[in-house]
DNA sequence: GCCAACGTTGGC
DNA sequence: GCCAACGTTGGC
């Protein structure tokens, strides 16, 4: 008896990008009781810098201005209160992961997109659809030495890290053992 | 400043 | 639905 194949065509949803799919499903998928997962975000020091978060009140800040897909379900779908956070500074010399944040707020509407005024504007988002989301990172600590891009790239077990395979995303995932590989990195002398 | 790698947009 | 044109990111 041949089986039936009957493929549901679910349309996807407008703002699409299929969570149940993909080489970055897993870290979108629902998690072990107390599991924490790990993440990076990048920022240009010139325009936000890991010191300029240390010097916010409750060293907080909204994570706004995300306007891609895939980064976008990482914060929404993916990042859960608690989970840590490598801030990384980019298009700087050296471009170097600095410091560790927190998720202190979990994925809500980006403001930024509904105001015309704003750069972030994205007429296609409505406050009662919204587009796009962002999350509030909290710093935590400074790393106890800039690990750079150069030795994240000479280091073979973080050769599979998403920051090098999907290079121009602001938001990746790191795994455990990445996270752990980095962390120890930064207590050693360069 | 250049350019590769993507993502988005729009004509057909 | 394809693909060329264009914009953006970010390493070099």
């Amino acid at each position: 008896m041949p089986v039936k194949k009957k493929q549901s065509k679910a349309k996807p949803a407008k703002t699409s990008t299929p969570s149940s799919e993909g080489p970055w499903a897993a870290v979108l998928a629902p998690r072990e009781t107390g599991e924490k997962r790990y993440w990076l975000v990048k920022s240009e020091p010139e325009t936000f810098s890991y010191d300029a978060l240390l010097a916010l009140p409750g060293k907080t800040t909204q994570w706004d201005g995300v306007r891609n897909f895939v980064a976008r379900n990482f914060m929404r779908i993916g990042m859960q209160k608690g989970d840590r956070v490598f801030f990384y500074h980019s298009s700087t010399n050296p471009q170097a992961i600095i410091g560790i944040c927190e998720v202190a707020k979990e994925a809500y509407p980006d403001s930024t997109a509904f105001d015309k005024k704003h750069h972030g504007y994205d007429p296609k988002s409505k406050p009662d659809d919204p587009t796009w989301f962002m999350v509030d990172l909290r710093a935590v600590e400074k790393l106890p030495r800039p690990v750079t891009l150069a030795e994240i790239k000479a280091t073979p077990a973080l050769a599979n890290m998403a920051m090098l395979r999907i290079g121009r995303l602001s938001v990746t995932p790191v795994s455990p053992s990445e996270w752990d590989t980095i962390t120890e990195l930064s207590r050693k002398p360069a």
